[in-house]
DNA sequence: CTGAATCCTATGGGATACTG
DNA sequence: CAGTATCCCATAGGATTCAG
């Protein structure tokens, strides 16, 4: 079938743990994402604000991914007009622990990557 | 210009610290060559080796990177057959540290994330 | 308001062949 | 041995439109 799957599959698991992680939370919004939901419980545009230059279309794929896989729950109130809100599981909070490692690790380096952008730069002539 | 930069120009720096930092290592390969110096020094063959399934071109274009970014170094001994030898910097072996946060973060939290996307492919009916 | 569907472009990454 | 250049395909992601 040359066609895409309507339904997008889910792939249920990928032979390294860490790849597995890292493929799905190491594309450009998933992080921001758990980051926004961090303080609380946010809704479907609350979130795009919040982030500021994502698309619906990411947003809402990004989330279904994150919800898939057990980092955030999806809460329907079934009102009018609708309400959905996002809010991040036990499993979500944790991750966000070794990931503070990691922001705080890029906030500390960053000066020096940059410097070494323009060493290298410079050595090119 | 429509036609592709032959020597690829260097961004020299993005908005945000932690996306600039994880849009160059968040890539397939980048983490996994990090980890393969963490021992010590390697020749481009032997990370071909130690990782696996990369292509060249791929080892290539990232090693490129990482140089740049001042993570690694790249020693040319001009020998005959030629031979050069890649190696972490202080930089490259302090990013290794909240990393192992993050795998060690994966390797626990792996199977729960398994478990949860079942969970959802069987809500989903 | 909260998305899903469609269309389109830019980029990542593999395979291969060629060079110093 | 250590790459670079070229070709090609699959996927990420934006914009826009449609639906519940």
């Amino acid at each position: 079938m040359t066609a895409i799957t309507a339904s997008e599959e889910i792939v249920l698991e990928q032979p390294c743990p860490i790849r597995d992680v890292l493929d799905r939370i190491g594309d450009q919004w998933s992080l921001l994402i758990l980051e926004a939901l961090a303080p609380g419980t946010l809704r479907f545009n609350a979130l795009m604000r919040e982030i500021g230059d994502i698309s619906k279309q990411m947003l809402s794929r990004t989330l279904k991914q994150l919800e898939q896989d057990g980092f955030i729950t999806r809460t329907l109130y079934p009102e009018v007009p609708l309400r959905v809100e996002y809010a991040l599981t036990p499993l979500g909070h944790s991750f966000l622990e070794p990931m503070q490692q990691l922001v705080a690790w890029a906030d500390t380096h960053h000066r020096t990557i940059v410097a070494a952008r323009l060493q290298y730069q410079a050595s090119q002539t």
